[in-house]
DNA sequence: CTACATCCTCTAGCGACTAGAGGTGCAAGA
DNA sequence: TCTTGCACCTCTAGTCGCTAGAGGATGTAG
């Protein structure tokens, strides 16, 4: 039963001071009791529910996500399908992104390849953002 | 001297109407001309600008960013050395955002095959996000 | 008792747009 | 000629997930 304080919940729990605040402000954590000079007094159970924000927001979820992931792990008897989904639906983001950046990483790489550094009339790099004729993947 | 209304250029740029609007505002594309009705009347030049950008801002290169490269290519007789060391930045920007996105890859992955469908209490899309200990990669 | 760190609330700003309100211009059909 | 209806105009405010700063109160160590 021992009362933390924002800026202790922020250092175990690695999100910032007002980060926790905006956390509240917009319902995603609980408004904690309060300390006779009005401030925050945080419990564990707080403090773990800011650490598994902190690792979904790292995993890159999306604040709604996470309300939706807060929501399923406060029922512990209900079906994971929706969880499931949510983690599923993260990881095809994931894959996609990492094929677009993929494309655009053989891109940047024959850009900066065929800059001959020399003026930048001949620059491969303003040359092919001017026209994107000469890209390697049309796709975008 | 063919005069372009606005939402010519967005569909032969590809950028979108209020977007132009937007790059004229912030000073990344010149204001055009006007019509007697007092309506924006584009050039093949504004076209050539705006594709440059939209083609950049797809590579992923911020506002800033392109609008240095905007500067190199107005001045085709400077070193294109700067132009080289901006792809170059992205490029590290993008290499590094991809072995982050493969580390959470993983992640995912390894949730979304321990997730049994069955109850929350079991599942480990939950467990693992509560803590972080379970997690593949603790670097993040 | 006095520093000084930490806490409080509130507002505004970031990047790169996007959405909407409320009004004007313009081309084509009746 | 009139009217319909789309495209255009400006302006403000909203998006997301915070972050920064002002201006003041509280808590703790020396």
């Amino acid at each position: 039963m021992k009362k933390i304080t924002i800026g202790e919940a922020a250092r175990k729990s690695g999100v910032k001071v007002p980060t926790i605040r905006y956390y509240e402000g917009i319902g995603l954590l609980a408004a904690p009791s309060r300390s006779e000079g009005n401030q925050r007094a945080y419990e564990q159970t707080d403090l773990d529910r800011l650490t598994f924000i902190r690792h979904a927001r790292e995993l890159g979820f999306e604040i709604d996500a996470i309300r939706a992931l807060l929501t399923l792990q406060d029922d512990p008897h209900q079906s994971c399908a929706s969880a499931d989904a949510i983690a599923k639906a993260r990881l095809v983001e994931v894959e996609q992104r990492i094929r677009s950046l993929t494309a655009l990483k053989a891109e940047l790489e024959m850009m900066v390849e065929g800059c001959g550094h020399g003026r930048v009339d001949q620059c491969r790099v303003i040359e092919v953002l001017a026209d994107h004729g000469q890209c390697a993947h049309h796709g975008h």
